[in-house]
Parts: structure tokens; C-alpha cells; sequence
DNA sequence: GGATAACTACGAGGCATGTCGTTGACAGCG
DNA sequence: CGCTGTCAACGACATGCCTCGTAGTTATCC
């Protein structure tokens, strides 16, 4: 019921996601707000930031409220609806299909989880095992 | 002791991708037996798949026995060495840098883990919350 | 030995991505 | 009113990715 907002909006691109990750972390910014907080260190340009917003307000990335003269810009998708793509997009590319052998080569990685995410891991596994809901 | 490990491998493309799990399936290959294998139905052309495999050999992506007329190729990257890789990234890209986040992702989507699987992924839950080993 | 078929090598082109420069509009201040 | 600074819009360009066409080489078969 919360999502009205279909599928059609396309895989962000490696800088896509980089200004995605700034606009959930902040949430509404202008232009301006946007560049200084992310682009300022690499010295990228300002009219770089603009124009990566509106290519990806053509894409349905971010909304656009244009009532002010500096726009402001949201992220249009939400987080754990990207990390569903990404994932998704993983397991069938890298994991053959296979979901599990994605988690038992995320858990072996580096950063190890902390005993209560472990935790929240089992208790999943648990309502998984007892016929869980999705 | 951290940084810069020598990756000198750079993270597969799409299509480069495509042509690893093809080889990491069927082992040693030609550009023949590829391009039959993973290209005929979509209509690429031979050349296609032979360029693929000297850019991927130029890359390290892939080894070369050129002793015989028809060079046979193979992966020079393991597919586990490439799930981390891929892992990795998107840990650090998609979930700021938490595995634990992305296993609560994997597990949640669509293709339900078996039973076995799951025993597995408990397995090692077990063995990382005893002090285990990386 | 000469034609034919298969192979490698190389360059070029179409497309997406990410970068920027320039232009024109608009607000605020004197 | 006219200046100055900020803003959105647009085109252009470099680079990487993927595609293919063409050329040149080597094996094979009459």
C-alpha cells in the first residue's frame, strides 16, 4: 500500500548513487546544498552537481520541487527499495540465482557483524524456518 | 596494513561478466566455443566475442594459451574471488558499509533459502559468535 | 600450389556516463 | 534604473563499453 511508486525507475549509476546516498542521509536539498555537502573535496565543478540532478529528475531518481528559485531536490526512491534492486540484481548476475550464497559470502567478509546484528539475523532465519511471512 | 592490496584485477563489466560464468561453467574454452556457447542466440557477431576476450585478457581478466591456432581461454579470477569483490562494493556502496544489513536484504527477497541452506548460514553464525575464524 | 575456410588483430562507430563552459533569467542592492 | 551574484538550462567533450567490418595469417583439401 505505502509504495505507488512502480519498478520503472532505472539502476542508478555508480555517481547516482553517490548523490542518493547524500539525499537520504539529508534529505530535502538545493543544488547548492547538495554540491557543498558531496562535491566540494574532489573539486568537481557546481554545474556537474546540476546537471547530474536533472538527468536524474528525466529519470524519476529524484523529485524536483521547483516552487523557489532554487530548486529543491529529493530522492524519489527509497533506500531499502534500491537495496532490493541491487541485491536482486546481484544474486542473479554474481550468485546464480542462489540468495544464500550471497549471505554466507557477506558474513565472511570483513567487516565483521556485531553480536546484536547476528542476533537479528538468527531471528530472521527463524521466521523464515517457521513458514515466515515475506 | 590495510589499503591498497594489490587488486590489480578491475571489477568486471556486464558483458564481461556474462562471458566469466559462462567460463567459469565450462572451464578452458575457445573464442568458438564460447561465442556458440553464450553469444549465438542473441545474434552477436564472432568478432564480438573475440574482442571481449582481448580486452578481458588485456585487463587480467582472463588467461591465454596461445600455443595453438585457436588460443583457448580461461578465467584468471576465481568465481569466489569475484563475489567478494562484488560484495564488497556493494556493502560499501549500497549499505554504508554494513554486511549485516545486506544479509537482511538477501534473506528477505524472493528466492526463499532452503532448509539446508539455512543450517549452513546458522552454521556460520555460530562460528563467528564463538570468536571464529575469518 | 591454389582456392577455401577459420582464425587473430586492428580500427572505427554508436551509445551511455560524467565533466564542464557558456548563456540567459532573476533577485537584491545601490 | 543598472550592477553584481546566483541560478537553471543546454550543448559539447572525453572516456569507457560494446559492437562490428575489414585486413591479414594460417591450416586444409582437392
Amino acid at each position: 500500500m505505502r509504495g505507488k511508486s512502480n519498478q520503472t525507475t532505472p539502476k542508478p549509476t555508480e555517481a547516482e548513487l553517490g548523490i542518493l546516498n547524500v539525499l537520504w542521509e539529508h534529505g530535502d536539498m538545493t543544488v547548492r546544498e547538495l554540491h557543498e555537502a558531496h562535491y566540494r573535496d574532489d573539486g568537481t565543478g557546481y554545474t556537474t552537481s546540476l546537471k547530474m540532478l536533472q538527468i536524474m529528475h528525466a529519470k524519476g531518481l529524484v523529485d524536483r520541487d521547483d516552487s523557489q528559485r532554487a530548486h529543491v531536490y529529493r530522492a524519489a526512491i527509497s533506500k531499502q527499495h534500491n537495496q532490493r534492486r541491487f541485491v536482486s540484481d546481484m544474486v542473479q548476475r554474481v550468485f546464480d540465482g542462489s540468495p544464500s550464497q550471497l549471505v554466507l559470502q557477506a558474513l565472511g567478509g570483513q567487516p565483521k557483524a556485531s553480536r546484536e546484528e547476528l542476533e537479528e539475523i538468527r531471528a530472521l532465519l527463524d521466521s523464515i524456518e517457521s513458514g515466515g511471512k515475506s
